[in-house]
DNA sequence: CTGAAAGCGCTTACAG
DNA sequence: CTGAAAGCGCTTACAG
């Protein structure tokens, strides 16, 4: 343990000079004057006794203290969530924010929510991110109207919040599209029949897909459980769809990377191969999944990571006072869902 | 936007009281005799005006943040490594404590991390929870000598840090005794061939069960690579072994779920069918292989959030002044890795 | 170019 | 039973 804690009234005093100068040289305040020589005495006192100003107290007389919260609902069990976390705190490191962060139970209601803002609140939080998953409108607790505040995964049904969604329906559609690129016209979508957004817009995009290359977007297309053995179920109603090899699909695009774990043992125990004989596509990029299936999976990437960097790329600017920003409330971002080519799409044999 | 924060002194106001008085009612601070009158009072006008204390202020003043930090090393690489967070929040929460959190690259370097537990510490946080992977021993930077501290996933070289790990070992036999238990008798180990404290601590583990039951440790060992192809390869060898039913293992113990996925493949490619003709166990429990494998796989769960939770909760004592448990610095608290049970074991068919 | 002093919003001896 | 006052460690008008 060391000892006393050292403030900037020792730094004073080891320059000879005041605490107010020491103030300005360390944080350079602008217009202020101060001798190159002094700035140099105070910084070197500072480094000798190895100074650190207290954010606490700085806080307190900035009204500012230089941290962000971060509610997220049920991270844990969104996988690849980390992800988000991970970016919001890079971010914040970049902007010399500090990021806390509770998690609030799917099982919670709006009531606990609205106390675990006001835990961020009663921090003096200078910003707060709300990261939901699952929702396509949201109505944030009351609270978050009181303090420069975004949205990671669902958008404010009043408008007024900003947020930040990936761009599912456009990524779906790419997946057509470079399908179609590789001589792919028999394109299959195993669907999940679960009622959330993603399930929509990647079904949108799907069709999308197919209308733009000319395809016909309602012929192959089954909905399952959006699960493995979904997935599984969905591919063999798809390959057995006129078992002749000049009719069936050549390619299954999957509704998330878990209904493609599925629909890899489908076509093995059709006696297929992948990718010889069909093509698979997952979505989501779910870490272990899509490099550990034989042959890796292709698949689309969510922007987990550029949505928690935007986020407090936001709020800091939210801060800063741009309210523009809080025009962004009215239409939510869009973020790109990329392509993550390995091994499981081949040009199609016939 | 809401009208200026209210202070403690608008609560004093309100109840016709001083601020001391306000403060010792709504602390409730011991050996402090108020009215109930006046407490009554009190509480009314804070709970009318909506008055929440500034933390900030607070901790200045009582030279406690309440926040604790956590530094992660590449979490979110580590899957599932979110449980431990979600565990350090959730018993911070129960602490009244905030968990603020800061991820430090594999890449960097000492001195980063350095600077990274500095930030906390200009901060002012009570505790910082520095949680490795893949380590044995760590010698922690210098910085979190200086508070409160306890590490996860490695021990203190120095044994001064109080530190939680797994139980791998034990984990790992209480696998081979259930195998055992069910019948089994020719039980295989996919070991792993990267050389961390995991791949020790779980090949223990398989030996310690197999001669606690009278078997050879020996006989049926495969190392490969920690990925699935590893685990397709060592699973390919393994029930090769004199392709005789009546000798090829009738269990394979994978080092991981990763590899365990492999073996499935393995098995399949065989001819076989898990669990009637081999059983697999993996380790990991990671999240969505074994439960979407099929057959859904029995594995082994890592105690991320119990861990986390351990942390926060050892640092309360610690911050609390309990130096009792700084004790534990020498030796690490080792924590359960139950079996969860899933559907590829059976009891051998012969 | 530099410094004395007020004040951020609390808690806590101390006095009455 | 209650309150006046000091002080936590900073920043920032303001004065010189």
């Amino acid at each position: 343990m060391p000892h006393k804690q050292v403030g900037i009234r020792d730094v004073a005093a080891a320059a000879g000079v005041s605490v107010t100068t020491v103030s300005h040289v360390l944080n350079d305040t602008p217009h202020t004057r101060t001798s190159d020589e002094t700035k140099a005495r105070v910084r070197e006192s500072a480094a000798e006794l190895g100074y650190q100003p207290n954010r606490l107290a700085r806080g307190l007389r900035t009204q500012a203290s230089g941290m962000v919260g971060l509610l997220t609902e049920e991270i844990a069990t969104t996988p690849h969530a980390g992800r988000i976390i991970l970016g919001a705190q890079e971010e914040a490191s970049r902007n010399n924010l500090t990021l806390a962060i509770i998690n609030s139970r799917l099982s919670t209601s709006v009531d606990v929510e609205s106390s675990q803002i006001q835990a961020f609140i009663d921090r003096q939080a200078d910003g707060i991110i709300y990261a939901t998953v699952y929702h396509d409108e949201v109505v944030p607790p009351d609270e978050l109207h009181a303090v420069p505040a975004v949205l990671i995964g669902a958008r404010d049904r009043d408008g007024e919040i900003p947020s930040v969604l990936p761009d599912e329906r456009a990524g779906a559609a790419s997946v057509v599209d470079l399908l179609v690129r590789r001589g792919h016209r028999r394109i299959a979508f195993a669907a999940s029949s679960v009622d959330v957004p993603a399930t929509r817009g990647r079904l949108q995009g799907y069709r999308d897909g197919m209308m733009a290359a000319g395809l016909d977007p309602d012929r192959f297309v089954a909905e399952a459980e959006s699960e493995a053995i979904g997935g599984y179920e969905a591919t063999m109603r798809l390959l057995d769809h006129g078992a002749d090899p000049a009719t069936r699909p050549t390619a299954v695009f999957c509704y998330n990377d878990r209904m493609a774990m599925g629909a890899y043992r489908a076509v093995a125990e059709l006696g297929l191969v992948i990718p010889a004989d069909v093509s698979i596509v997952g979505f989501d990029d779910q870490d272990p999944i899509a490099s550990s299936l034989y042959p890796p999976l292709t698949t689309v990437a969510l922007p987990h990571y550029e949505m928690g960097a935007w986020a407090v790329e936001t709020l800091a600017s939210l801060i800063d006072g741009h309210d523009e920003h809080r025009l962004l409330g009215a239409h939510p971002i869009l973020l790109d869902c990329p392509i993550v080519e390995r091994a499981s799409v081949a040009d199609p044999s016939r």
